[in-house]
RNA sequence: GGGGCCGUAGCCCAGCAGGUAGAGGCACACGACUUAGGAUCGUGCCAGUGCGGGUUCGAAUCCCGUCGGCCCUACCA
C-alpha cells in the first residue's frame, strides 16, 4: 500500500524470503559474529556453545529450537558488546554414516560431509549468529588426530588400559557399549536387548575421579540443572561402607564383601556371591557342581530386564561351602544367586536377612535363619517379612550391644581394621568408561601390538593414523571384529619400538572421545602442534553457556568433565569444569507425541520456513514456553508469529518514515518513552532469567503501545515513537534477527543491529510518580489509593482508615491491628 | 520399589525472596474499515490457581498429605 502524500511508502507486510537473501548475503561478508582474538580488545568475553550437531540429515524442529534458544543468549552477549565465541561443529563419526555407506556401496564421509554441507547451509539461512572460521568435524584427521594423541597421553598416565570382562554387546551394532549406552537394558542407539559378552576391551579409567566428579558438582549448583546433576550423582553412586575380609573353607585367600552395614555383621547369617561371577564357580563344591551348573544356565537364560525385575522371586543354589564370619567365627552357608550383581563391590555379599529386605526375601525363600542385631521397636522381620532398616540399639551383637546404629559402624570398623578383617571404605556404582568399538567409522586406536614390546603406543609424529581409505560398502558390513581387521596392509606395521613385525589395534574409538573435548578445540580450530592453544583456552574457558538436550545428562556431559579434571592434571587447562552453565532445552513433540515417521506426525522444518519465513519460526519455538519445557507444535501458531514480526515491521518502517535517526528523545511523547524504558529494563530481566518467552511478551507490549502512539496518539513524528521503534529493532534481534536488521536498517542505522547496540534503561524513566495501594479489611479487598510510592507507612495508614468504604466496610466492627506495606498494600484485621 | 519435575481461563503460558489472580499469545463472539477478506483495527467472553489440611493479618506462591501427568533410576549390598 502507498502511504499518504509527502510521506515514504509503507508497506503491509515484510517479504521474508527477500529479507533472509538479503541480509545473509551481508553477514556473509561482514561476519559480524567473528571472535576477536586481538589481545588488546577491550571488550570482555564470553563463550556460548550449542552441542554439536550429528550430521544424520538436514536440521529438524529439535535443532530449530536448541539453536534459537542458543543463539538468544550468544546473541544477547553481542548486543551488550561482548566479544563472544559462538562456534559450530559437528559430531561427525558416527554409526549412522557408516550403516548408509553400506547400504549404498559407498564410503562414510561421503554420505556425511554431504549432509555436514546441508546442514550448514541450513544454519546460515536460519540465521544464527555463528563464528564460521571455527568450523570443525571431529571426522576430519586434523581433527581425530589429537584424539589419538590425547588417548596416548591418558595411556602413558594409566588412564587408558585394557581389560578382560563381561561387557555390553549391542547384537544390532555388532559392537561393545558403554554402560551408559546401555538404557533399561536396550543399546541406547538402536534400542536392541543387549548381550553380555566376556571380551577384552579398552577402557578410561573414570572411576579414578568419581570423587571429583562428585565433589565439583557443587560449583554447578544453581547454574546445571538439578535434575541432571542428580542424575550424576544417581549414576556415580558413591556410599560410604566398609570391606569385610572372610575366611571361606577350602580356599587361602579370604573373599571380601562390601557392605553399608558393618554395624550388622553379626546379623550375618549367610553369604552370597554372584552366580555369574568367577567365584562362584571356584567356590563351587564338587558334590554341588551339577546343581550350580543348572542354575547357572538358568540364569543365562533370562535377559538383563527379566533378572532385574523386583517383583521376581529370589532364585538361588547352595555352594557347599561355608564362610567364617571374622568376628564371631560363626560358619554361614555360601549361596550363589542372581540378585547379587558380579560387577558391583566385590561380587559377593554378606547376607543380613533381618535388616535388608533382598536378604530377607532370599532367606525366607530357601528357610535361612533370621537374626535381629539392631532393636528398632518394629515388627520381628522373620514373622512380619518386612526387614528394618531404621536407628536403633544393638542386640546379639557381642561387645556391640548397646551401642546405637551411628555409634556401632565406626566402632566395627575400628574393630575389623585391628585384626586385619576388614576397613572402611567407599565404594562406587560407576564404573570405567568402556571407549573401543569394533566399527569401522571413528577415530582408530593408536596403539601397536607387538609380540615382543607388548602395547606400543604409536609416536605422536606417527599421528594420525588414518583410517584405511580403500574399505567401503560391503567392506564395513558389522561381523563382530572391527572391519579395519580385514584390512591387512593397514593392520600389519613394524613395531616403533623394536621395528619387529606387529599389529595395529583394530577397534575404533567410541564417539563420545571426539565430543569430550571439542568445545577446547574452539579456541584454536586449525592448530596443528597440540589439540588446543592453552593460551586461547586460557582466555576463552570454560564455556560460559552450554545449550543442549537432557539426553547427554549423564553420557556427554560426565565424559567432557572427566576429560577436563584430566587436562587439569595434565596443566593443558586451567579450570576442572568445562561449562560453567548449562541450559537443557525442551524438545518439539507434536499432538502430544514425539515427531515419528510412523505416526505421521513430523513437522518439517523446511516447509514451516517456506511458509512462514525463518523469524517467525524462531520466534514461535523461542515464544512457546520456557526454553526447558516441552514445545507441542500443535499447541503454537507460527502465523500468529508472523502476524506480530509485520506488526513491529509496521512499527519500525513508519517510525523511520517520519523521523530521522538521531534525532533527541527527551521531548518526545513522555507516556511511551516510559513504556519504551520500562520494556528495555523487563526484556532484559527475562532474558537474564532466562525465561525468554517473557521478554518476547514484553516486546508484544511495546510494539502495541507504540502502534497506538502513531495511530491514536501523538504521531508517527514523535521523537518517542522513533526512540521506541529502536528498542524494537534491538531487542527483537535476539529472536528474529531479518525483521531485526531490517527495521535497524530502515531506521537509518548501519552496521547490524545485533552487535553492540543493546540500550540501558534511564532510571529516571522507570520510576512511578504513583503507585496503586490496596486497601484490605479482613483480607478483601475494598479500596484502592493511588498514593506516592514514597509515602510513609503512618500517612498511608491514617489515609486508608479515612477511605469512605472501608470505614463502611469496617461497619460496627473493632479494628484489631494493621498492617502497613507501603506503598502497595495495607489490610486492616477486624475482629 | 526409590527419586525428581509439573498441575493457574477452552488451549499455550505469566505471576511464585507470601500482599489486587493475568503480562503475552491462540481460539471464540461481536463491532469498525472494506466490493471482499483467512488482511488490519477495536471490544468482549472465560479461571479463583488439581484436591484436602497446616502456618499466616494475608497462600497460586511456604509446609504436610493426596490424586493426576511426565521424566529419571531400578535387586548397587
Amino acid at each position: 500500500m502507498t502511504a499518504v502524500s509527502g510521506e515514504q511508502a509503507v508497506s503491509d507486510s515484510y517479504d521474508a524470503r527477500a529479507l533472509q537473501d538479503k541480509w545473509q548475503a551481508r553477514w556473509a561478508e561482514e561476519n559480524p559474529f567473528t571472535a576477536s582474538e586481538d589481545p588488546s580488545d577491550p571488550r570482555p568475553r564470553s563463550f556460548i556453545v550449542d552441542m554439536f550437531p550429528y550430521p544424520s540429515g538436514d536440521l529438524h524442529m529439535g535443532h530449530a529450537e536448541a539453536f534459537a534458544i542458543g543463539d538468544v543468549i550468544a546473541r544477547y552477549r553481542f548486543g551488550r558488546g561482548e566479544n563472544v565465541l559462538h562456534p559450530i561443529g559437528w559430531d561427525s563419526f558416527g554409526l549412522p554414516a557408516e550403516n548408509a555407506a553400506i547400504k549404498r556401496d559407498s564410503h562414510p564421509a561421503e554420505w556425511t560431509y554431504a549432509n555436514i554441507e546441508t546442514q550448514a547451509e541450513s544454519f546460515k539461512r536460519y540465521g544464527i549468529a555463528l563464528d564460521w572460521s571455527r568450523r570443525l568435524h571431529t571426522s576430519d584427521p586434523e581433527y581425530y588426530r589429537w584424539n589419538q594423541w590425547l588417548f596416548t597421553r591418558f595411556f602413558e598416565r594409566g588412564l587408558a588400559y585394557r581389560k578382560d570382562g563381561r561387557v555390553n554387546w549391542c547384537p544390532n551394532d555388532q559392537t561393545v557399549l558403554a554402560n551408559e549406552q546401555v538404557v533399561q537394558g536396550k543399546c541406547e542407539r538402536c534400542g536392541a536387548e543387549v548381550e553380555r559378552r566376556a571380551l577384552n576391551q579398552w577402557y578410561f579409567k573414570i572411576t579414578d575421579y568419581a570423587d571429583r566428579l562428585l565433589d565439583d558438582m557443587r560449583e554447578l549448583e544453581g547454574k546445571w540443572p538439578e535434575r541432571v546433576l542428580l542424575m550424576q550423582r544417581n549414576w556415580i553412586g558413591r556410599s560410604q561402607g566398609a570391606d569385610v575380609h572372610f575366611a571361606v573353607e577350602g580356599r587361602d585367600e579370604p573373599v571380601t564383601v562390601f557392605t553399608t552395614r558393618p554395624d550388622t555383621l553379626y546379623g550375618a547369617t549367610f553369604f552370597v556371591v554372584a552366580a555369574d561371577a568367577p567365584l562362584a564357580e571356584e567356590l563351587c563344591a564338587p558334590e554341588q557342581r551339577e546343581a550350580f551348573e543348572a542354575y547357572r544356565v538358568q540364569v543365562g537364560r533370562l535377559t538383563d530386564i527379566e533378572r532385574q525385575s523386583t517383583e521376581r522371586e529370589k532364585t538361588g543354589v547352595f555352594l557347599g561351602r561355608y564362610a567364617v564370619n571374622p568376628v564371631n567365627g560363626e560358619r554361614i552357608p555360601v549361596w550363589a544367586a542372581d540378585y547379587v550383581l558380579a560387577d558391583y563391590g566385590h561380587g559377593a555379599i554378606m547376607a543380613v536377612p533381618a535388616h535388608d529386605q533382598r536378604d530377607l526375601d532370599f532367606a525366607r525363600t530357601f528357610d535361612l535363619p533370621v537374626r535381629v542385631v539392631v532393636e528398632t521397636g518394629e515388627a520381628d522381620p522373620a514373622e512380619s517379612g518386612t526387614a528394618t532398616a531404621g536407628e536403633g540399639t544393638l542386640v546379639n551383637s557381642g561387645p556391640l550391644d548397646g551401642l546405637t546404629k551411628t555409634d556401632a559402624i565406626p566402632r566395627i570398623v575400628d574393630v575389623l581394621a585391628e585384626r586385619g578383617t576388614g576397613e572402611g571404605t567407599v565404594n562406587y556404582r560407576l564404573r570405567d568408561w568402556l571407549l573401543s568399538r569394533q566399527r569401522f567409522w571413528g577415530t582408530p586406536i593408536p596403539i601397536i601390538h607387538c609380540p615382543g614390546c607388548g602395547e606400543v603406543p604409536v609416536p605422536d609424529e606417527d599421528l594420525p593414523v588414518r583410517l584405511p581409505d580403500n574399505l567401503r560398502g560391503a567392506d564395513l558390513a558389522p561381523k563382530g571384529v572391527s572391519p579395519l581387521a580385514a584390512a591387512a596392509d593397514w593392520v600389519n606395521v613394524d613395531c616403533p619400538r623394536c621395528a619387529g613385525p606387529a599389529k595395529r589395534d583394530t577397534d575404533t574409538m567410541d564417539t563420545f572421545v571426539d565430543s569430550s573435548w571439542y568445545y577446547l578445540r574452539y579456541c584454536s580450530p586449525d592448530l596443528d602442534t597440540a589439540p588446543f592453544d592453552a593460551g586461547q583456552v586460557g582466555k576463552w574457558g570454560p564455556v560460559d553457556q552450554y545449550v543442549g538436550g537432557v539426553e547427554h545428562a549423564i553420557l556427554h556431559l560426565l565424559y567432557s568433565r572427566f576429560f577436563t579434571k584430566v587436562l587439569y592434571d595434565m596443566g593443558m587447562v586451567s579450570f576442572t569444569e568445562p561449562f560453567t552453565r548449562l541450559l537443557n532445552q525442551g524438545q518439539v513433540i507434536n499432538q502430544g507425541k514425539a515427531m515419528s515417521k510412523s505416526l505421521g506426525n513430523g513437522v518439517d522444518l523446511g516447509k514451516e520456513i517456506d511458509l512462514y519465513g525463518v523469524d517467525a519460526v524462531r520466534l514461535t519455538v523461542v515464544f512457546a514456553g520456557p526454553p526447558e519445557e516441552d514445545i507441542d507444535w500443535a499447541d503454537v501458531s507460527p502465523a500468529a508469529s508472523l502476524k506480530f514480526l509485520n506488526r513491529a515491521y509496521r512499527v519500525m518502517s513508519q517510525a523511520a518514515a517520519a523521523s530521522e535517526p538521531g534525532t533527541d528523545p527527551a521531548s518526545g511523547d513522555l507516556e511511551l518513552r516510559r513504556a519504551t524504558h520500562r520494556t528495555l529494563a523487563k526484556v532484559t530481566e527475562a532474558v537474564e532469567a532466562q525465561r525468554f518467552n517473557v521478554a518476547i511478551a514484553r516486546i508484544m507490549e511495546l510494539v502495541t503501545a507504540t502502534r497506538k502512539a502513531i495511530e491514536t496518539g501523538p504521531g508517527a513524528a514523535d521523537p518517542a515513537v522513533r526512540e521506541a521503534a529502536e528498542a524494537v529493532a534491538v531487542t527483537l534481534s535476539l529472536f528474529a534477527p531479518y525483521v531485526a536488521e531490517e527495521g535497524w536498517e530502515l531506521l537509518g542505522h548501519t552496521g547490524s543491529v545485533a552487535v553492540g547496540n543493546w540500550r540501558v534503561p534511564d532510571p529516571a524513566l522507570l520510576v512511578q510518580e504513583t503507585v496503586t495501594c490496596v486497601v484490605q479489611v479482613a483480607s478483601k479487598v475494598r479500596d484502592k489509593l493511588e498514593v506516592s510510592p514514597d509515602i510513609s507507612a503512618e500517612e498511608l495508614e491514617s489515609l486508608a482508615l479515612a477511605s469512605e468504604k472501608v470505614r463502611n466496610s469496617i461497619g460496627e466492627r473493632q479494628v484489631r491491628k494493621v498492617v502497613v506495606r507501603q506503598p502497595k498494600l495495607v489490610n486492616i484485621v477486624v475482629g
